[in-house]
DNA sequence: CATGAAACATACTGATCAGTATGTTGTCAA
DNA sequence: TTGACAACATACTGATCAGTATGTTTCATG
């Protein structure tokens, strides 16, 4: 019931998307959005009870988007820095494929939103931190066996979490289709990014290497 | 007279900076900010032609400060995995310190804004492209040095600026002060990861010198 | 075929707020 | 001392929009 159960639901989802993600939450009436989909607010109001929690709305499905293309890399067997690896590239991947979902989870992380909160809201609230704490959690796990291993840097976990996930969010802000090739070869590349970021690195070898 | 020249200027956009970075931009009414000056609208209105150009002059406030923060170490002599250590942890320790003015960047990163967009307005928008424009090319220019002599990965330079700059704004997020000792730790680990993810990293080394 | 309910449309309200128009006070220079 | 302007305060307007109240239509089902 509080889910996207129906086509409908995922219609009205997608087209709020779109509208939040280009102009902004705020600047983006229910109206604007029932105009693009060539109905009115009150098809809006049937299947959401408010703005704040269609938001809500779109932000669960974009936690749970990219919950279902990293989980299978994290399920898999494979060694801390590969594992890492690919987790990191589906993120990417996930950023760009469904950019206008994840562009509003964005804009709404600073907390608040709408002075009103419904019962529905709050609950949808609690549901995303909690997804969102699943989701983390697979990265603090590979990245304590990483650690564990002596791969990666012994640092703080909260900290490098939310910090190399933040990096991985970086396309929202300026990517735009180019092909699916391009897109390919940025996640690789913030992936490539992520993983230094975590690994233990050497300076002084690297450089002296460069030296002599 | 479009800087920030006088003392009322500044305590106006303190208090809005702190205003728009607690409860954001939209849900901040100028009627708000004035309440904390102890004044009223006409206050700030006489000191700026509309929210929008309070909002842009924040903005250009904010990446003055950084710059002003980095600029030090871009200017020394030093080889470039120095450079752009110091300077990443430079922009870390500007994030933290500055917290407000930089969260009201973040939030207006997508682009619009106001729908009315004053002269002024225009004019700071332009000034802040050039600023921002001036303070990545010093990444730019010691990353595409650290590039040269074979110390950082060769990747898209444009990808990597804003990839780790991204990472590096994640405090904004997060960061609540509890003591200057915290924030510095918390600089340095930004710093490292933002090195890392830049500088050629050998994992097969690594991992090979675990696993034998 | 009656009847209820799901799935909307239409039309309205009430509150919020950016912006403005105008008044008031202090200060300083001529 | 007088005016002229800077630096505000006060009071208003007009537009925007979330939310609501109330229709209307389709359709399944007994």
């Amino acid at each position: 019931m509080i889910s996207v159960a129906n086509a409908t639901k995922l219609q009205i989802l997608d087209a709020a998307a779109t509208a939040f993600a280009t102009n902004g939450v705020d600047q983006t009436s229910l109206d604007d959005i029932a105009r693009t989909l060539g109905a009115t607010k009150g098809k809006i109001y049937h299947h959401f009870g408010s703005k704040g929690e269609l938001v809500c709305a779109i932000r669960k499905h974009s936690v749970q988007l990219t919950l279902d293309r990293v989980r299978p890399y994290f399920v898999a067997e494979a060694p801390p820095h590969e594992k890492f690896h690919a987790m990191a590239k589906a993120h990417a991947i996930a950023m760009i494929s469904e950019l206008a979902y994840h562009r509003v989870v964005v804009e709404e992380m600073r907390g608040s939103g709408t002075g009103t909160i419904t019962d529905n809201e709050h609950n949808l609230r609690l549901e995303i931190t909690v997804l969102q704490s699943k989701y983390e959690d697979m990265f603090r796990s590979v990245l304590a066996s990483g650690i564990a291993v002596g791969q990666f840097r012994d640092q703080d976990i909260s900290v490098t979490v939310r910090s190399f996930l933040m990096m991985l969010h970086a396309p929202i802000y300026w990517y735009q289709p180019r092909g699916p090739q391009n897109s390919h070869s940025i996640a690789i590349q913030l992936a490539d990014m992520a993983l230094g970021a975590v690994l233990v690195t050497n300076v002084k070898n690297s450089v002296t290497a460069i030296v002599q």
